[in-house]
DNA sequence: TTAATAGTGTCTCTGAGACACTATGTG
DNA sequence: CACATAGTGTCTCAGAGACACTATTAA
């Protein structure tokens, strides 16, 4: 989707000599950034990667992690270094969001930014933020106060790591809240048509926890078996014949993620 | 969704001199374009504006009506202009669509486009583009080689007024193919939970109509008595007591879209 | 009258929801 | 054993597809 069209065509003598005169600095431009909504589900709640901004503007407030857009790197592969640099992320799920360009959505300049959702299993989060909170990082809890894919903005909240209570509001900076809005949307309206569940599970799952992050991410309960029987429908899961362990109960089968081009 | 936090957030005075002595020119920043879809459905088909570039790079070639975002206006203010200048349309259907930022998709500079899609009545069009193309601007055919909402790209075909034959093949500039790919597949995917079919429609239409369009866009033929029960279910249609004239055949009851806070 | 399409009634099929029942692990 | 959850079978209900039939206009 993001390849140029004009690399192999052929370009006319007076057309290269336009090109070789052309000043990109003759009128004013935006700076363009990208934002990365890195988005996992642990324990029934939807956590967001949130970082706190050490320079002016908004210093001290919490922010979406994202940066400048160089000018040799395509949209997708600053998303992609975005995700790696602040997170040590390589490899995970990332789609193009929604552009968000307000004339005044920061204060310095003109910016607008290309935001991005990243899908990753908690697991891989483990090592990458600190426990709670390390200052600088940290994983908050989504809240999402609208129902369906109405759309809207969404809060985070300070992650109350298993231990109870409801932890903190974090004020976000920028139009940050909306792009969360926005990322909990698309999330909501991609999860029935797409295999989108399997980015935020390990490689082997088990059909209750595959339910209970569509349950997270919608907001709503789901029929127990009207998900199974829709899930093992599709021919996207594939029985391992092994079982969860040590869960104080019958062990359900795990499962795992099969493409289409591998059947 | 395009509003900026920022704007009401009370600003501490270090913060206030960091702004005063930022450099906004200390970074190269890349161009920001928007590019707008004009899609209409006529007579079976999806046509989509285009026009003729007067100017280097690719002169002479077919491509989206665009333009520069300035630096005092929204991306939404910058499409609604474009569509302004380019086609006379104000007020109409227009929504974000995907933001291209392949690093060599413009030969003169780094160009990042934020692609739009607008819908439009073809009656609104019959005085804005000339008969068939008046050399600078085209109502093209588009041409969709895939089916359901997988994605590519989208060709474009000289528009046979009428007159019969297939039309001659327009080549595209830029990346141009692949937004209006992208714009079909949206289009496509929005169809079903999205009242858009009667942004394509006049004011007044038969269930038919409704019906028609959707076809066009989806590329397949729909069971009629399905649509019909479906259409009449979401309490979208009203019902007006009046019938299409001269129709050589039983003539249809006209409806008109009520939007959910008319009701 | 015929041609052509609008619009209705009804049957079937499929998938979702509901619920009961059986299966199988831990303590 | 009890308990908790996994997994299955089946009934019902709602919507889609299919199709027959009636309605209404123009020619």
């Amino acid at each position: 989707m993001d390849q140029a069209k004009s690399a192999g065509r052929t370009v006319p003598g007076d057309e290269r000599a336009f090109l070789a005169s052309y000043d990109a600095a003759a009128f004013d431009r935006p700076s363009v950034t990208v934002d990365v909504v890195l988005v996992t589900v642990e324990a029934g709640h939807l956590r967001v990667l949130l970082v706190q901004r050490d320079e002016h503007p908004g210093k001290g407030a919490w922010v979406l992690p994202g940066g400048f857009v160089r000018m040799d790197e395509s949209l997708d592969r600053a998303a992609a270094r975005v995700l790696a640099r602040k997170a040590s992320l390589r490899g995970v799920y990332l789609e193009q969001l929604y552009t968000f360009g307000a004339v005044d959505r920061d204060p310095r300049t003109r910016v607008i930014s290309v935001s991005y959702f990243a899908l990753v299993e908690p697991e891989r989060l483990r090592g990458v933020v600190g426990e709670q909170d390390d200052g600088a990082r940290c994983l908050a809890r989504l809240h999402v106060a609208w129902q369906g894919e109405t759309g809207g903005e969404a809060s985070a909240f300070k992650a109350d790591g298993g231990g109870g209570g409801e932890g903190a509001a974090i004020p976000l900076g920028f139009d940050h809240a909306a792009i969360l809005g926005m990322a909990v949307k698309r999330l909501r309206g991609k999860l029935d048509y797409a295999p989108i569940g399997f980015e935020l599970l390990p490689e082997e799952f088990t059909l209750r926890g595959l339910q209970s992050v569509h349950e997270t991410i919608l907001g709503r309960s789901l029929n127990k078996d009207a998900f199974r029987r829709r899930m093992l429908a599709t021919g996207m899961l594939e029985a391992t014949g092994r079982r969860e362990a040590e869960v104080g109960h019958r062990p359900a089968e795990l499962y795992r993620f099969v493409t289409k081009a591998a059947r």
